[in-house]
DNA sequence: CTCGCTGCAAAGCTTTTGCACTAGA
DNA sequence: TCTAGTGCAAAAGCTTTGCAGCGAG
């Protein structure tokens, strides 16, 4: 996956729908790429600020929204207020783990036998891309206390 | 399930783990048993303030809160933000309608198998009762224009 | 009598929005 | 030129917190 060429698809995808190409824009676009999949809008605004203080984070979510509107990109919920940005042409579903933070990634099919029961039971068809499963990953297990209070959010 | 021994013995819960029982804490309670699993903070206080408007929402938050340190009560988001909350006793998982708002029940046993996998190949421990499976149910699936932009949040 | 609980108001966190200005195409 | 995009500041939505007074045990 060639990043530069992923920019210029994705920037490309914007202009071709109508819109502008600005500077912003595409720093945006590449410090999402440059992110792999696992950037908040706030993480972005930081990055990008780096060559160019001037970018107001506003900015940052409204070209992930105008991104999100044509298909391209996909936000992920971590917990209360936190979402993560990936770009869409790489579906997955997210493991987050509470104790430190760490994001895995898991194959969707892994849920395609439950989706499917939930699809004919409940005849309720689920986006379980949308919120991230969470959890705690294999040390913070070991270093959790016991059982009672699940931690904090 | 008697509900009138169910608050008993949550309130009884909190006395014995050295808090104090008062008119704002037992309304709560039984608002929230009332509620059958289902209710936000917001819609407690509403459900509370019928009978004591002087009861802020603050207090809602706080009460549940030492509730779910006991172990007894747990909260589970909805989306973005709004979250609700039941008692530990009955555990599930939950889907939520992205188009009504609707909220159904799964059995936790559903997933086990899913929640096995990712125990054995990811070192993962998945909490799933904490974020509810968001989705469209039957009716709402019919009325959805298509697919494109799964809808908001 | 003491310490936990309460009401109130203010703040926190992430995301959104109104507005006037700037700048792509 | 003309409208989309931008920066700024303010607001929105849910939840938490500081503080002083109140009341359960």
């Amino acid at each position: 996956m060639l990043d530069d060429a992923t920019v210029d698809r994705t920037l490309e995808t914007l202009r071709s729908a109508g819109g502008r190409i600005t500077k912003p824009r595409e720093q945006i676009v590449r410090a999402l790429i440059a992110g792999n999949g696992h950037v908040s809008a706030e993480e972005l605004a930081k990055q990008v600020n780096r060559s160019n203080p001037s970018i107001h984070i506003a900015t940052v979510y409204r070209t992930l929204d105008a991104l999100e509107r044509l298909g391209v990109v996909n936000h992920v919920h971590l917990g209360h207020g936190r979402a993560i940005y990936h770009l869409a042409s790489d579906p997955h579903y997210h493991l987050y783990c509470q104790g430190c933070g760490k994001i895995e990634e898991v194959p969707p099919d892994l849920f395609a036998e439950v989706d499917r029961t939930i699809n004919r039971e409940w005849g309720f068809e689920t986006v379980l891309s949308h919120f991230a499963f969470i959890g705690f990953c294999r040390s913070c297990r070991e270093d959790r206390p016991a059982d009672p209070a699940i931690a904090e959010d």
